[in-house]
DNA sequence: ACATAATATGAACTATAATTCATATAGTTT
DNA sequence: AAACTATATGAATTATAGTTCATATTATGT
Protein backbone atom coordinates (compact mmCIF):
# COMPACT_ATOMS: atom_id res chain seq x y z
CA UNK A 1 0.00 0.00 0.00
CA UNK A 2 1.21 2.97 -1.04
CA UNK A 3 2.15 5.32 2.02
CA UNK A 4 0.13 8.60 2.53
CA UNK A 5 1.84 11.96 4.01
CA UNK A 6 -0.26 14.66 5.43
CA UNK A 7 0.13 18.36 6.28
CA UNK A 8 -2.84 18.51 8.35
CA UNK A 9 -3.86 14.84 10.26
CA UNK A 10 -6.54 17.02 11.83
CA UNK A 11 -8.14 18.01 8.37
CA UNK A 12 -7.87 14.20 7.41
CA UNK A 13 -8.69 12.76 10.60
CA UNK A 14 -12.44 14.83 11.37
CA UNK A 15 -13.28 14.90 7.73
CA UNK A 16 -12.46 10.52 7.64
CA UNK A 17 -15.08 10.57 10.98
CA UNK A 18 -17.43 13.23 9.19
CA UNK A 19 -19.27 10.56 6.89
CA UNK A 20 -22.39 8.52 7.39
CA UNK A 21 -21.36 5.27 6.19
CA UNK A 22 -17.73 5.77 7.71
CA UNK A 23 -19.59 6.08 10.87
CA UNK A 24 -22.07 3.57 10.35
CA UNK A 25 -18.81 1.19 10.26
CA UNK A 26 -17.36 2.55 13.57
CA UNK A 27 -20.89 2.09 15.23
CA UNK A 28 -20.95 -0.95 14.10
CA UNK A 29 -17.35 -1.89 14.92
CA UNK A 30 -17.93 -0.36 18.59
CA UNK A 31 -19.94 -3.96 19.24
CA UNK A 32 -17.49 -5.93 18.40
CA UNK A 33 -14.92 -6.69 15.44
CA UNK A 34 -16.45 -8.10 11.94
CA UNK A 35 -15.82 -9.62 8.61
CA UNK A 36 -15.98 -7.21 5.83
CA UNK A 37 -18.47 -8.77 4.04
CA UNK A 38 -20.54 -8.62 7.14
CA UNK A 39 -20.17 -5.34 7.32
CA UNK A 40 -21.74 -4.65 4.15
CA UNK A 41 -24.42 -6.76 4.27
CA UNK A 42 -25.29 -5.89 8.29
CA UNK A 43 -25.31 -1.94 6.69
CA UNK A 44 -27.26 -3.10 3.52
CA UNK A 45 -24.25 -1.66 1.48
CA UNK A 46 -22.06 -3.14 -1.69
CA UNK A 47 -19.16 -4.74 -0.78
CA UNK A 48 -16.59 -2.69 -2.71
CA UNK A 49 -17.60 0.39 -0.59
CA UNK A 50 -17.25 -0.65 2.26
CA UNK A 51 -13.91 -1.77 0.91
CA UNK A 52 -12.80 1.61 -0.08
CA UNK A 53 -14.33 3.52 3.20
CA UNK A 54 -12.15 0.34 5.17
CA UNK A 55 -9.19 1.06 3.56
CA UNK A 56 -9.27 4.66 4.75
CA UNK A 57 -10.45 3.76 8.15
CA UNK A 58 -7.23 1.97 8.53
CA UNK A 59 -4.86 4.41 7.14
CA UNK A 60 -6.65 6.66 9.79
CA UNK A 61 -5.96 4.13 12.62
CA UNK A 62 -9.09 4.21 13.54
CA UNK A 63 -9.42 0.14 12.77
CA UNK A 64 -7.27 -2.77 12.71
CA UNK A 65 -7.44 -5.51 10.70
CA UNK A 66 -6.79 -9.21 11.35
CA UNK A 67 -6.44 -11.63 8.50
CA UNK A 68 -7.93 -15.21 8.94
CA UNK A 69 -7.49 -17.29 5.39
CA UNK A 70 -9.68 -15.19 3.00
CA UNK A 71 -10.98 -13.22 5.34
CA UNK A 72 -10.13 -10.17 7.21
CA UNK A 73 -11.77 -9.29 10.51
CA UNK A 74 -11.76 -5.48 11.07
CA UNK A 75 -11.65 -4.23 14.86
CA UNK A 76 -12.15 -0.92 15.91
CA UNK A 77 -9.47 1.02 17.67
CA UNK A 78 -11.58 2.09 20.65
CA UNK A 79 -8.76 3.98 22.51
CA UNK A 80 -9.21 6.68 20.33
CA UNK A 81 -12.99 6.10 19.19
CA UNK A 82 -14.57 6.08 22.35
CA UNK A 83 -12.77 9.45 24.02
CA UNK A 84 -13.68 11.19 20.73
CA UNK A 85 -17.12 9.97 20.99
CA UNK A 86 -17.45 10.90 24.86
CA UNK A 87 -16.22 14.06 24.10
CA UNK A 88 -18.79 14.89 20.96
CA UNK A 89 -21.29 14.11 23.52
CA UNK A 90 -20.20 16.42 26.45
CA UNK A 91 -20.15 18.82 23.75
CA UNK A 92 -23.84 18.22 22.57
CA UNK A 93 -25.23 18.24 26.19
CA UNK A 94 -23.14 21.10 26.78
CA UNK A 95 -23.30 23.21 24.11
CA UNK A 96 -25.84 22.35 21.58
CA UNK A 97 -28.32 20.60 23.29
CA UNK A 98 -31.30 22.37 21.24
CA UNK A 99 -29.79 20.97 17.74
CA UNK A 100 -29.99 17.52 17.91
CA UNK A 101 -33.38 15.57 18.36
CA UNK A 102 -33.63 13.86 21.50
CA UNK B 1 -31.79 31.83 11.85
CA UNK B 2 -33.66 28.98 10.87
CA UNK B 3 -33.34 25.89 13.49
CA UNK B 4 -31.35 22.74 13.04
CA UNK B 5 -32.24 19.67 13.72
CA UNK B 6 -29.58 16.85 13.34
CA UNK B 7 -30.18 12.73 13.51
CA UNK B 8 -26.25 12.28 13.61
CA UNK B 9 -24.54 14.76 15.84
CA UNK B 10 -21.01 12.75 15.10
CA UNK B 11 -21.32 12.96 11.60
CA UNK B 12 -22.29 16.46 11.24
CA UNK B 13 -19.28 17.82 13.81
CA UNK B 14 -16.83 15.68 12.35
CA UNK B 15 -17.58 17.06 9.63
CA UNK B 16 -17.57 20.54 9.95
CA UNK B 17 -14.04 19.89 11.92
CA UNK B 18 -13.06 17.71 8.86
CA UNK B 19 -12.15 21.28 6.20
CA UNK B 20 -9.40 23.21 5.79
CA UNK B 21 -10.51 26.55 5.97
CA UNK B 22 -12.57 26.03 8.97
CA UNK B 23 -9.79 24.57 10.86
CA UNK B 24 -7.62 27.66 9.60
CA UNK B 25 -10.20 29.58 11.44
CA UNK B 26 -10.07 27.55 14.25
CA UNK B 27 -6.50 27.70 14.25
CA UNK B 28 -6.18 31.75 13.95
CA UNK B 29 -9.17 32.08 17.04
CA UNK B 30 -6.91 29.65 19.19
CA UNK B 31 -4.40 32.84 19.45
CA UNK B 32 -7.69 34.79 20.14
CA UNK B 33 -11.11 36.19 19.41
CA UNK B 34 -10.82 38.26 15.56
CA UNK B 35 -13.91 40.08 13.83
CA UNK B 36 -15.27 38.12 10.82
CA UNK B 37 -13.59 40.51 8.28
CA UNK B 38 -9.83 40.25 10.55
CA UNK B 39 -10.24 36.09 9.94
CA UNK B 40 -10.57 36.97 6.18
CA UNK B 41 -7.70 39.00 6.01
CA UNK B 42 -5.48 36.98 8.02
CA UNK B 43 -6.84 33.76 5.62
CA UNK B 44 -6.35 35.83 2.61
CA UNK B 45 -9.77 34.71 1.72
CA UNK B 46 -13.20 36.08 0.47
CA UNK B 47 -15.29 38.07 3.27
CA UNK B 48 -18.61 36.01 2.42
CA UNK B 49 -16.55 32.64 2.16
CA UNK B 50 -15.43 33.04 5.96
CA UNK B 51 -19.18 34.26 6.63
CA UNK B 52 -20.50 31.25 5.54
CA UNK B 53 -18.32 28.72 7.54
CA UNK B 54 -18.36 30.94 11.23
CA UNK B 55 -21.76 30.67 10.97
CA UNK B 56 -21.67 26.50 10.82
CA UNK B 57 -18.95 26.79 13.19
CA UNK B 58 -20.83 28.88 15.68
CA UNK B 59 -23.93 26.45 14.64
CA UNK B 60 -21.88 23.48 16.16
CA UNK B 61 -21.19 25.17 18.93
CA UNK B 62 -17.31 25.73 17.56
CA UNK B 63 -16.94 29.68 18.31
CA UNK B 64 -19.17 31.93 19.76
CA UNK B 65 -19.80 35.41 19.00
CA UNK B 66 -20.57 39.24 20.52
CA UNK B 67 -21.51 42.08 19.19
CA UNK B 68 -20.12 45.15 19.00
CA UNK B 69 -21.95 47.66 16.71
CA UNK B 70 -21.57 45.97 13.38
CA UNK B 71 -18.62 44.28 14.22
CA UNK B 72 -19.24 41.22 15.58
CA UNK B 73 -16.30 39.72 17.22
CA UNK B 74 -16.11 35.62 16.89
CA UNK B 75 -13.84 33.73 19.77
CA UNK B 76 -13.44 30.09 20.14
CA UNK B 77 -15.16 27.31 22.28
CA UNK B 78 -11.98 25.84 23.50
CA UNK B 79 -13.81 23.86 25.86
CA UNK B 80 -14.30 21.62 23.44
CA UNK B 81 -12.02 22.44 20.39
CA UNK B 82 -8.16 21.97 23.14
CA UNK B 83 -9.04 18.87 24.05
CA UNK B 84 -10.55 17.41 21.11
CA UNK B 85 -7.57 18.39 19.45
CA UNK B 86 -5.74 17.25 21.98
CA UNK B 87 -6.66 13.96 21.74
CA UNK B 88 -5.77 13.80 17.78
CA UNK B 89 -2.41 14.60 18.47
CA UNK B 90 -2.17 11.91 21.01
CA UNK B 91 -3.94 9.55 18.21
CA UNK B 92 -1.24 10.39 15.43
CA UNK B 93 1.48 9.69 17.58
CA UNK B 94 0.29 6.46 19.10
CA UNK B 95 -1.09 5.02 16.21
CA UNK B 96 -0.09 6.93 12.68
CA UNK B 97 3.30 8.71 13.24
CA UNK B 98 4.22 7.14 10.40
CA UNK B 99 1.76 8.92 8.17
CA UNK B 100 2.27 12.41 8.73
CA UNK B 101 5.32 14.52 8.19
CA UNK B 102 7.71 15.44 11.09
C1' DA C 1 -33.14 60.24 6.32
C1' DC C 2 -28.90 59.28 3.95
C1' DA C 3 -24.27 57.34 3.60
C1' DT C 4 -21.09 54.19 5.25
C1' DA C 5 -18.98 50.00 7.33
C1' DA C 6 -19.37 45.26 8.72
C1' DT C 7 -21.45 41.23 7.99
C1' DA C 8 -24.98 37.91 6.12
C1' DT C 9 -27.45 35.59 2.45
C1' DG C 10 -28.65 32.83 -1.55
C1' DA C 11 -28.05 31.31 -6.06
C1' DA C 12 -24.69 29.83 -9.56
C1' DC C 13 -20.65 27.65 -10.25
C1' DT C 14 -16.71 24.66 -9.18
C1' DA C 15 -14.21 21.26 -6.74
C1' DT C 16 -14.13 17.17 -4.14
C1' DA C 17 -15.79 13.09 -2.17
C1' DA C 18 -18.93 9.05 -2.29
C1' DT C 19 -20.70 5.32 -4.75
C1' DT C 20 -21.11 1.92 -8.32
C1' DC C 21 -19.53 -1.32 -11.56
C1' DA C 22 -16.50 -4.35 -13.65
C1' DT C 23 -12.50 -6.66 -12.77
C1' DA C 24 -8.28 -8.11 -10.29
C1' DT C 25 -5.94 -10.42 -6.53
C1' DA C 26 -5.05 -13.71 -3.00
C1' DG C 27 -5.89 -17.38 -0.21
C1' DT C 28 -8.59 -22.19 0.01
C1' DT C 29 -10.45 -26.45 -1.20
C1' DT C 30 -10.86 -30.35 -4.19
C1' DA D 1 -4.19 -26.27 -11.32
C1' DA D 2 -9.01 -25.26 -11.54
C1' DA D 3 -12.92 -23.53 -9.08
C1' DC D 4 -14.41 -20.95 -5.24
C1' DT D 5 -14.70 -17.39 -1.57
C1' DA D 6 -13.45 -13.09 0.37
C1' DT D 7 -11.68 -8.88 -0.43
C1' DA D 8 -9.29 -5.09 -3.02
C1' DT D 9 -8.75 -1.91 -6.85
C1' DG D 10 -9.47 1.71 -10.23
C1' DA D 11 -12.09 4.16 -13.47
C1' DA D 12 -16.59 6.19 -14.37
C1' DT D 13 -20.44 8.23 -12.48
C1' DT D 14 -23.14 10.63 -9.16
C1' DA D 15 -23.79 13.27 -5.10
C1' DT D 16 -22.30 16.69 -1.96
C1' DA D 17 -19.70 20.34 -0.22
C1' DG D 18 -16.89 24.57 -1.01
C1' DT D 19 -16.38 28.91 -3.19
C1' DT D 20 -17.58 33.06 -5.60
C1' DC D 21 -20.40 36.81 -6.86
C1' DA D 22 -23.91 40.02 -6.51
C1' DT D 23 -26.89 41.77 -3.30
C1' DA D 24 -29.33 42.28 1.20
C1' DT D 25 -29.27 43.45 5.97
C1' DT D 26 -28.13 45.83 10.14
C1' DA D 27 -26.12 49.08 13.00
C1' DT D 28 -23.74 53.56 13.27
C1' DG D 29 -22.48 58.26 12.32
C1' DT D 30 -23.55 62.73 9.89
Amino acid sequence: MSRIIIDNPHKLFFETLGNRTRWNIIHLLLGKSHRATDIAVRLGCEQSLVSHHLKRLEACGFVRVNTNGTERIYSLNTETIRPLSKLVDKHVTKFCKELCKS
